[in-house]
DNA sequence: CGACTCACG
DNA sequence: ACGTACGTGAGTCGT
């Protein structure tokens, strides 16, 4: 960078300067070399991750590719998944679904994944109670399209541009980890004023939200920890340190925990459910994996009607929000087409 | 083994 | 004034 005189705008947590996406993104305009590094990477990444390792992975015995849950893995009680990690399989770019199609169902069976839709910020709705975000929801609207409607002021949901409703799902996601106005800014690649000015009348038109999290923090900060709907608490050592970093870190973890660790509890019991139903039924359907709010399945092909309709009913049922839980289903011959 | 980067929800 | 979005696992590199 030096030597081509291209400057980096953001540092690592060590203070030296980047090469992230973020880093490189910013100077790709200026010379053909940024792009052609994360192209690279990219590729490389996929490669060494998943092409090379995971055939090395199938179990000679079973033939399949077996991880590890962890039970306790994660503090917000989360699952987490190692050796080999099935929760970060890719699906955002089209040459990482080519690794996910590679996950097949086995002749005469298929795949059916089921996940929970905008599971946290149905969440949300719960624990703060508030009236807008509550009748989104209830009413079946996308979330995302309504926040924009209110926050940009368009007369009518149908009103919303593709960019406004960006704007909204990045407001929605960045709120529920605590954000500040320069995270969002960065985000949007908006100035620090416009994205505060954004945060200020998502707050004007979800007032219950704020005075949530306002609650969230000052229970923190009182009793030394956080707890989801069902009571499993998540301690915060740091929630009243001096250093500012570590306290503010502490607040963002506040903040989240309590709709993270409450959508961990809710399908975890939706797999209790799954389990006791399924197992009468074991030589038709196995469940074979979890990644945070999607189950998925192989199914004999003639009994996925009635896996889906079984599944659906154990998540949907496995919690009694203020709002209703909702769950897509998708069937493939792959992973990937299952989505 | 730590730092960095990047895959996922 | 200050730093700046939650939670993970894993590959590569340098020490």
């Amino acid at each position: 960078m030096d030597e081509l005189k291209l400057d980096a705008v953001v540092k690592t947590p060590g203070g030296q300067p980047s090469t992230n996406e973020e880093a490189l993104e910013a100077i790709a305009d200026a010379h053909p070399l940024p792009r052609l590094i994360l192209e690279y990477r990219g590729l490389a990444k996929l490669r060494s991750t998943y092409t090379e390792k995971l055939p090395g992975a199938i179990n000679p015995d079973t033939g399949r590719v077996h991880t590890s849950y962890h039970q306790a893995g994660a503090a917000t009680g989360r699952l987490a998944s190692s050796d080999p990690n099935l929760q970060n399989i890719p699906i955002r770019t089209e040459d990482g679904r080519r690794i996910r199609k590679a996950f097949i169902a086995p002749p005469g069976r298929r795949i059916m994944a089921c996940d929970y839709s905008q599971i946290e910020l149905r969440i949300m709705a719960h624990l703060s109670e508030d009236a807008g975000l509550l009748r989104a929801f209830e009413s079946g609207q996308d979330v995302h399209r309504a926040t924009a409607a209110e926050v940009f002021g368009a007369t009518s949901p149908e009103d919303v541009t593709s960019d406004q409703r960006r704007a909204a799902k990045a407001i929605n996601f960045g709120l529920m980890y605590g954000m500040s106005a320069f995270g969002l800014a960065r985000q949007l690649g908006i100035a620090r004023g416009e994205a505060q000015d954004y945060i200020a009348l998502y707050f004007a038109r979800y007032p219950g939200v704020r005075a949530y999290m306002d609650r969230t923090r000052a229970q923190a900060k009182d009793q030394g920890y956080v707890e989801t709907v069902f009571g499993r608490r998540l301690y915060l050592p740091d929630i009243n340190a001096r250093n500012q970093g570590l306290r503010a870190g502490a607040e963002r973890a506040a903040i989240n925990a309590p709709m993270q660790g409450t959508a961990a509890d809710i399908i975890k019991r939706a797999m209790v459910a799954v389990d006791a139903w399924l197992r009468p039924r074991a030589a038709r359907a196995l469940m074979i994996m979890q990644v945070h709010d999607e189950l998925v399945f192989e199914v004999d092909a003639d009994f996925a009607e009635t896996l889906r309709s079984g599944v659906v009913a154990c998540m949907r049922d496995a919690a009694a929000l203020r709002v209703p839980l909702v769950v897509d289903t998708g069937f493939g011959d792959n992973w990937d087409e299952a989505h």
